[in-house]
DNA sequence: TTGTAGGCGTTATCAT
DNA sequence: ATGATAACGCCTACAA
């Protein structure tokens, strides 16, 4: 493309015979120039097509108004969806967003963060890859005094902020919900629980289990993958046990749909027989056949909140130290809707 | 948080006592600066902590080395498949991509084109609003000498360039299946023709009839939208035909799905009496009880192709005008699949 | 109210 | 091979 042909405060000064600090105020709302010099620079500079060069402007002030969102995947709907409310929260503040996909590799991280703490972005938002062992990166960047939040991962760490789910919670609400269905012998497909949100929601479960006075069994608990094929798969080996459950609370909706679907191949009856819950709310959910209960962990939330927090950080010039957790939210539907309450009189 | 401090080519100069200008060609490797003076600028650079002033550079050179991704919303697969796409071919080349959203709205899209035009971003990749009636906007792009690249959505325009699903071949490739398969009357599930996908999925399928001499009849069109329940509606209407249909064609998976749920309310056989075949691929279609044929517009690779194109702009001092067009891939499964070809002797 | 001048950090041109 | 200097476009003391 041939050169860009760009118009600076300095032609509109020529134009008016005036100077370019003159017409920077009058652009920049100073209180101290003379309405008319501002309409006329105003007029003009509209005029003359000009448009305020933001990188010299950055370059001054030191600041981009930018920000990183860094995630494993972009495209799957969790991560989106953050991102969604991160973008909406911050735009209207004249914020861009620049994204990073991870691929769930240190590597990758390392180098992002490198180039981005070069005067790239002003903040860092990101939800570390699962794979993180070292943590050098992310000290590279409290040593830039860049502000960092994480969302929904995070390290063990004072000095950083995060917004996370309460898995624990979520694990227990879903619990509780079976219970209240009148459900007593609970199964919990659960993921790797070396993994904080997994184990977690094992935990919740658990909890709620002793709360009602439900014995847990290790029995009742399948460590599954995020597939349809793990779920159904789980199912076969619970139903090999001498007491079959009548409820199943899935760690991810895939496995989740993968019990259904072994259930009905089971010809076992849901909700009547078997109550089922997943986690996750993914889209798909609400559509089944069979819509599937699921907790959901309200990631477009989580994206305005963590954007609040770090606009929160940017207004400061001290550190703010902010861990807040969101509290998980149950959407009931068939797959768990035993009893429908009869009020009529 | 307090002021950063940063380390520049002054500091790194003044340490060793030499010029700037040598530490800048050092850190260039311009190859008339001295091995050893090379060796130590660098080692020296490592040890200050130093960080290239990325800002400083891009004000200089005029490049910002971050493109702009305006995409209706974010958390819809379909579009943060196409930004992992781009992501991943531009990351590598050293480019930063900036989301926007623009919500189906043109007011945002000429907001956001305004502050990213200045000086904010090298290109602009976009996937226009349906909403977009003026194009002002877009012309200030073109006016600014701005990279241009639409995908998905466009245009007609020349001066443009353009990575599009071929959805006539998509409307044909499917109904192309579907009489494969020995279906006669093909009904298709349509969304607003107004809009030039729908429009070409449409003619793709009344091509596709006309090519295999089957008689296009406009009772088995119907406009629904890409909902679950517009899908079951549809078929409720379709069946109060003299004749029904043996298959369908929906320009959506969600109505595709709603298609399926109402048949199996009817008692309808799937795929035996009736075949199904949605678009888009969306990811629940094949984890379904019954899992949906459906036909894709491969956006990772859309999001590639597109980054692509870019990249071989930026290149050029001059002009190129693409307009790419993609084939569509079926993905075939049990909502179609008639008939097993049995090759054994 | 407006003008002058210097600096943000880098790079490119012209000397040396 | 290296140094001095100007320039990218904007902002802001300081002066007038």
């Amino acid at each position: 493309m041939s050169e860009k042909q760009r118009i600076t405060i300095y032609d509109i000064s020529k134009k008016l015979n005036i100077s370019a600090a003159t017409v920077s105020r009058a652009l920049n709302d100073d209180p101290k120039i003379s309405k008319k010099t501002q309409d006329l620079v105003r007029e003009t500079a509209v005029k003359m097509n000009y448009k305020r060069n933001r990188l010299a402007q950055a370059l001054k002030s030191g600041r981009t108004n930018n920000i990183a969102v860094i995630v494993p995947y972009i495209d799957r709907n969790f991560f989106s969806s953050i991102i969604r409310g991160i973008e909406e929260e911050l735009t209207p503040h004249g914020y861009h967003v620049i994204i990073c996909q991870s691929h769930e590799k240190v590597q990758n991280e390392v180098e992002q963060i490198a180039t981005l703490l070069n005067t790239q972005v002003d903040v860092i938002l990101m939800s570390i890859s699962k794979t993180a062992r070292n943590f050098d990166h992310i000290r590279s960047i409290l040593k830039d005094k860049t502000p960092l939040v994480f969302f929904d991962r995070t390290i063990k760490s004072p000095q950083v902020s995060s917004v996370l789910i309460d898995d624990f919670k979520a694990g227990y609400i879903a619990t509780e919900h079976l219970i209240n269905q009148g459900c007593k012998k609970i199964a919990h497909l659960c993921g790797d629980r070396n993994v904080n949100i997994y184990k977690n929601r094992h935990d919740g479960y658990r909890a709620a289990l002793k709360k009602f006075g439900i014995q847990y069994s290790p029995d009742y608990v399948i460590e599954v993958s995020s597939k349809v094929k793990s779920g159904m798969a789980a199912v076969r080996s619970l139903w090999h046990l001498e007491v079959t459950p009548d409820a199943i609370f899935a760690a991810g909706d895939y496995a989740a749909l993968g019990a259904i679907q072994e259930l009905k191949n089971k010809n076992v009856e849901i909700p009547e027989e078997v109550c089922i819950v997943g986690s996750s709310n993914e889209p798909f959910t609400k559509y089944m056949e069979m819509p599937i209960t699921s907790i959901s962990q309200t990631p477009r939330l989580m994206g305005k909140i963590a954007a609040q927090v770090i606009l929160e950080q940017i207004k400061e010039s001290y550190f703010i130290e902010k861990k807040i957790t969101l509290p998980p939210e149950l959407f009931i539907r068939d797959s768990s809707a035993r009893s429908i309450v009869d009020l009529s009189v």
